[in-house]
DNA sequence: TGTACATCAGTGAACGCGCGTTCACTGATGTAC
DNA sequence: TGTACATCAGTGAACGCGCGTTCACTGATGTAC
């Protein structure tokens, strides 16, 4: 029983010199086991080898280490989508794609941070931090829409990039959400979430009269496909937003 | 203190004559007040007006309880997307948006049923009946789905109604999760999620290569906007769904 | 280089709490005859 | 119409449990001189 927690102790000494980072990988662990809502701060403690008193010396209660693995989520998330991104190489729209890849990757092979990130209940504004990188992620994909809607064939009118990007999280996010997490919302589907994404993010890409022929941002001089005809054009469906 | 008690008690008698119902309906008030992971099996006790082993007379445990939540969420869900849908009265597109609003409300307006659905952590399969109403459900929307595809420019390729739906249902719940649930998950917005969302499946109905004009259910004799230019059509973007 | 001392990062025992669940029970209701 | 009895739907006391949190404490580390 104790021996072991004693031998434990013996190797790392009074001091365990890394508590903090420990008991947050710890609680990272366990969300990933029985979701956000499960996970207990005595847990934690005790994966780490600790007593239940010691991550008070780190984190003022249970919610302020739910923050921090929420905003270290926000910042690798930052980090994942905008290397997907990689500057809207070689296309524009592949480089979307990858960055829709890459959304989907994260909520399935990082379920606990996706879990504290979107779905523990942490408020966005809880602290400074985490509301900013929050922004931040989001701020790859709002990048990514600007880029978009520099497409736009001239004389076109232009989406506003904000509404674009707020659209293309919403799809990701939904996709995420309902199929492709590891728990028991799955639902069966004839494809899987990456192609379901992907033919989503496509169409409604046509949708925003768009070419879609990937050579657009690469090759100046390749053929433009034809325009949409005029009378589609005058109030695209998000000349509605006020 | 307890007097209270027994006041409600001496109203009722010894039988409460509906307690099943009553618990549903604590339950239901708790989630709206705490979430679906701070509800608790004695608290819908208590505020039923009743010992905490009484429940056991009715639910086996906390799980059942809440899985019949989520069930009757679904079957409601149901029904106001079905009220919502109308058939597809006075046209599909307009019939269709009238759907992704009635999504929103539902979300908005009955966060404890859609926690209990979505966010519980209740598996999809965890009864027959929980099964069947949400597939009843997301029926509705496959039902709305297939007569969108019936707009298909003749000649032109007929997306799959299944990815359609799917799709849509994506997009609604992705909106709804980040930007239409009361607690604080919410996020500042240039505009409201009913406008972002109907913006969204305009752009989305366009994408397809479906004419958005709101005239081709309801007068076949209206002059039909030019389809797409040849070029784009032989493979729509779903044409890469396996 | 050594020593005194402040500070830091843990301990472990204890607390009060509310939960889920079980148990023998009992009051109320329905039904057979 | 009355009565005996089975069944149903509650009670309330009790249990063991794990949690969050506090407290005085102590071992280890760093620093001033």
């Amino acid at each position: 029983m104790s021996w072991r927690k004693e031998q434990r102790r013996a190797e790392r000494g009074y001091h365990h010199g890394n508590l903090k980072e420990a008991l947050l990988q710890a609680a990272l662990d366990l969300i990933a086991q029985k979701g956000a809502a499960g996970f207990t701060f005595a847990d934690a403690a005790r994966m780490a080898g600790v007593s239940p008193a010691a991550p008070y010396r780190h984190f003022r209660d249970r919610d302020e280490l739910l923050t921090s693995i929420a905003q270290r989520g926000f910042e690798q998330f930052e980090s994942q989508l905008s290397a997907a991104w990689d500057d809207g190489r070689p296309d524009t729209v592949t480089a979307f794609e990858r960055v829709g890849k890459a959304y989907l990757a994260f909520a399935r092979e990082e379920p606990a941070f996706y879990s504290a990130m979107f779905e523990s209940g942490v408020p966005t504004d809880s602290s400074p931090g985490l509301m900013a990188a929050g922004e931040r992620a989001f701020g790859v994909i709002r990048a990514a829409a600007e880029r978009l809607a520099a497409l736009a064939p001239p004389g076109a009118p232009r989406p506003p990039a904000m509404m674009m990007a707020l659209h293309i999280w919403s799809m990701a996010h939904g996709i995420a959400s309902l199929f492709a997490r590891g728990d028991a919302a799955r639902r069966k589907l004839p494809m899987s979430p990456e192609e379901l994404l992907e033919a989503e993010l496509l169409i409604y890409v046509r949708g925003l009269g768009f070419p879609t022929d990937r050579r657009n941002t690469t090759s100046s001089a390749a053929a433009e496909p034809p325009p949409l005809p005029e009378d589609e054009r005058p109030a695209g469906p998000w000349g509605r937003a006020k």
